[in-house]
DNA sequence: ATCGCTGCAAAATCTTTGCAAGTTA
DNA sequence: TAACTTGCAAAGATTTTGCAGCGAT
């Protein structure tokens, strides 16, 4: 079920709302906090639109990006397609060297480091900070193995 | 003229110093602080060694970040690497999103943030922040243009 | 003489684009 | 109907890999 919101953000646009791009928007509300490649996103879409294409599942994540729908960034060499989160906005990427997963940070300290550089008469508009770390599973591990 | 540091470390290491490498050290070298695309270093290196190949670049730039000479990160949708500097370690980047120059932060909060996550159990290793805006130059000719 | 390194070409990825046909408002 | 959107296939762009021959130690 298709969150009536972000439908009805597209049908206000100058977009129009086809299945395709529905089945889309559906993938990434049901996948809320995860970081999706194209190719996931094309394979999720196709439980309900078999016929879907690639270069479709490219478009469409471009159009809703553009519109702040969903957050692009460079994951393990590829784009990768997350639902925005209003509530948890300043959040950064935290990923682990050893099994990959990511984690996310709430923390907001770079309104100070932004707060310097608008003094210096940047505009800061965006940021993107991912840490490379050992989860704390990994560390674990390793120290189980270790024994 | 090479760094004799940097030659010596290839020397002491696992890989043999080649004409070709030392070319690479040598674009690397001389352009401390730019952030060099494989083509465009691939381009440099010609100057000195003109039938140096595309793969002999990659090959010799992941080894070099492999032994911490060159940072490699992502920019512009393609790696790019920059000589690593000893004495401004912690430093971020920051994106003109209008003529894409690149300046460098050197502010380290990053620090409280990475102690913050030790305590969860993380073990941070490295980070990377790019922060996007519109550099002082490009403020001031967009305010001109208003004018 | 080894064993590593190189250049070339081909392959592998990921992403974008052209176009004829189909779909939406 | 008019304009937008789609799927396919082809093209682009960046990066990696296989291999025969060359080169460093």
């Amino acid at each position: 079920m298709l969150d009536d919101n972000l439908a009805q953000k597209i049908k206000d646009s100058k977009y129009r709302l086809t299945s395709q791009r529905e089945a889309i928007l559906e993938v990434m509300v049901a996948n809320r906090g995860k970081h999706l490649s194209a190719e996931e996103v094309l394979q999720k879409a196709r439980d309900e639109h078999p016929l879907i294409g690639m270069a479709t599942v490219y478009r469409t994540l471009d159009i809703l990006a553009s519109m702040d729908i969903l957050h692009k960034s460079m994951f393990d060499d590829k784009f990768r397609y997350e639902l925005c989160d209003n509530d948890r906005h300043q959040h950064h990427h935290i990923i682990c060297l050893s099994c990959g997963a990511i984690a996310e940070v709430q923390e907001d300290l770079l309104h100070i480091l932004e707060e310097h550089l608008e003094k210096k008469g940047f505009r800061v508009l965006d940021h993107d900070l991912k840490l490379y770390a050992y989860c704390p599973e990994c560390c674990q591990r390793q120290k189980n193995l270790a024994r």
